[in-house]
DNA sequence: TTGCTCCTCACGTCACGTGAGGTGGC
DNA sequence: TTGCTCCTCACGTCACGTGAGGTGGC
């Protein structure tokens, strides 16, 4: 297996391996594009969510791989855990028309979109409490701090 | 020690500790009180934020417990991390002005202030991409759910 | 030989949840 | 004896961060 060079990836034509079609990115590229860790790309993979194909130990990233890497990111950005996301993409079937994978999809979605929900009204809650202790903890500094007034 | 029995320790005259003045409640009556669990009440005496008194092995909770966990859980709400709470409280000082104690509050109440707006944020772009999906989902699904139509 | 990039363990983080196995007093 | 409440380990969870120690090819 030949590897491209990073750069070229896009313009080759002749560094493509025999298999052919297929481009390949090392993992550091793969982490750079998607602004993520390269622990994050191989704890993902541990977990069943990604599964490169390797050059000796290095791991070579594919198109199919830098799709499943941004649902995987859309996921987590929505609040989905990996175990969520990884049941939706387990389900994907290329030779079908997915119903299921769908179905399941929106059912979590919804679940997920009531977390949300709440969340934001956890956090309205807790910016007023911490917007009250604030006024009130500037209150005891000014006091605490004036100049000494004659009793 | 003397233990007062729950639910007339409110009412109790003469089952007061020899020490006096001083009331008590086990961990099972401060979680319920309080709203947490056993586990919770004994982690924050790990980490060192609360230091019940002990009947034996018994823990035992006086008002300055109380006023301690409202503090932790308050801390809690607003997003504090409980280093950072117990950073706080282990400023207090019974017989100052606390003014250092204060200053610190402020400083990081100010950085998680802006930490929660950034996390509202953060919820409100993922609110959005949520329900953008769901929409897409939702027509997938009709699409490939409907009757099949003459081409 | 030096740098750079890659690799595999494996422990650490944060705030607890969840048993396991045992004790004490009504 | 049975129940209830309490106790102390100690591993599990979640999504990685952070070294440590080592390899391969320009």
């Amino acid at each position: 297996m030949k590897l491209v060079s990073p750069g070229e990836a896009a313009a080759n034509t002749n560094d493509i391996p025999v298999e052919a079609g297929e481009e390949f990115v090392r993992i550091g590229e793969m982490a750079k594009t998607y602004g993520v860790t390269l622990r994050t790309l191989r704890f993902y993979e541990d977990k069943g969510l990604i599964s490169p194909k390797r050059d000796g130990s290095t791991r070579l990233y594919t198109r199919r791989d830098k799709a499943r890497l941004k649902l995987i990111m859309l996921g987590r950005k929505v609040g989905f855990s990996l175990r969520d996301v990884k049941q939706i993409m387990d389900l994907y079937d290329p030779k079908g028309a997915n119903t299921k994978q769908l179905r399941l999809t929106l059912e979590k979605s919804e679940k997920q979109l009531a977390r949300l929900q709440k969340q934001r009204a956890a956090i309205d809650e807790a910016i007023g409490d911490l917007s009250d202790t604030m006024a009130t903890v500037r209150k005891l500094l000014a006091e605490r701090t004036a100049a000494p007034t004659a009793a």
